[in-house]
DNA sequence: CGTGACTTTGACCGTTTGGTCAAATGCGAC
DNA sequence: GTCGCATTTGACCAAACGGTCAAAGTCACG
């Protein structure tokens, strides 16, 4: 694999290829449940070929889940502690449901590996993670403070818009199970029901 | 394996501890995770010894994921159609979040098997568990028109009462990740908050 | 067109995995 | 105690797995 600064046409491609089916794979059938074959095949490529552009398994997964990450934060990260806190906060969860709805796969990605206690991943859940919750939590707190929202458990709210939004992605199918008519999609309800449910537990009674 | 009437105290006792190796193992690790030698060490048996009570890995799964459920569906089930309807659904919220807390691998081996598509339990989602929800769905239905609680669509209520319990226990690690000082329970502000949340949105404006 | 670096591959290796089997052992009823 | 059945085990197997390697093929560029 090249070490220097050049990257070539085909390196981009491929490396752009693998890390597409690896999110595809590794999201289907969690770590331990993928095979290097599966991801070279869905890939295009052979699996030594697919093993020269990453070591291994493990750095494929490990390359997927640290590219992710911010992907998955931004959404907080943009929560601006400047604007209006009602407007800021639904914004921020019509963000994440829109992430639920158009990258389902790397939420699920997120959620095997969390799920069977984020082997990989507990220090940046313990470092990066953390600080822009405590960050965010903080600003929510002003908020109530201030009196331009209903007083609730910051962390817990950060956990339910969290909870809520990425239900729609990982147990997408339990969810189109229950709702019957698999072709319909639960989404606009989904942001509906979502929005009113914040709005009336953050709203302040006039 | 006996198929008769008969069941001796061996037997009892090894299937037992069989499935309560493999629920350890199956919740920490996923079905492909894990390895039957694992969940034979755990059980304290040699791999064919375990292979002498189920025929397969598959059908410790399936077993597993079949005793369950009933487990994991009587708190819905329990909800009664006429009693007082914001005690119910808070009563419900309050068994579902007791089982997070003190089955958390049970709800582990559902959230793994449900993210990863529902392989082996589809069938179950889409008629046992669809019928039960289709039930206490119009039971929601009746209770707003009733005027007893306010209006919301009573499919993604039920919904997000299970991603807000479940969450707990399936994102336990995240959960104490964010919150730091790891020994400290997460339940009890868990409960205050989620109650809150329900309370608010489904409270009727005096 | 030639050359050196980049890319691809088939064959291969050691390990792990789910599962089998015949033989050995243990247990309980008579 | 002994007989029949239940239980347990070590040895074993074929397939799947992650990964290696030397050799072959291909590309860009002077």
């Amino acid at each position: 694999m090249n070490q220097t600064a050049g990257t070539t046409r085909i390196q981009r491609r491929n490396t752009a290829a693998i890390t597409e089916a690896a999110l595809e794979v590794f999201s289907a059938n969690g770590f331990r449940g993928a095979t290097v074959d599966q991801i070279a095949k869905a890939a295009g490529l052979s699996k030594p070929n697919l093993l020269y552009y990453f070591p291994s398994k493990e750095a494929i997964h490990q390359h997927l889940l640290a590219t992710l990450m911010d992907t998955w934060l931004d959404p907080l990260r943009e929560m601006d502690p400047e604007g209006d806190p009602m407007e800021e906060i639904l914004a921020y969860i019509r963000r994440k449901l829109e992430a639920s709805r158009d990258f389902p796969r790397e939420s699920r990605l997120f959620a095997n590996e969390i799920v069977q206690g984020a082997p990989h991943i507990l220090p940046t859940l313990e470092g990066e993670l953390k600080d822009l919750v405590d960050e965010k939590a903080k600003v929510l707190s002003r908020w109530m403070e201030e009196g331009r929202i209903q007083r609730v458990h910051p962390y817990h709210l950060i956990f339910s818009i969290w909870s809520l939004t990425q239900h729609y992605a990982d147990f997408d199918v339990q969810v189109r199970a229950v709702l019957g008519s698999g072709d319909t999609d639960p989404f606009p309800e989904a942001e509906e029901y979502v929005i009113t449910l914040f709005t009336r537990m953050l709203a302040l009674k006039p």
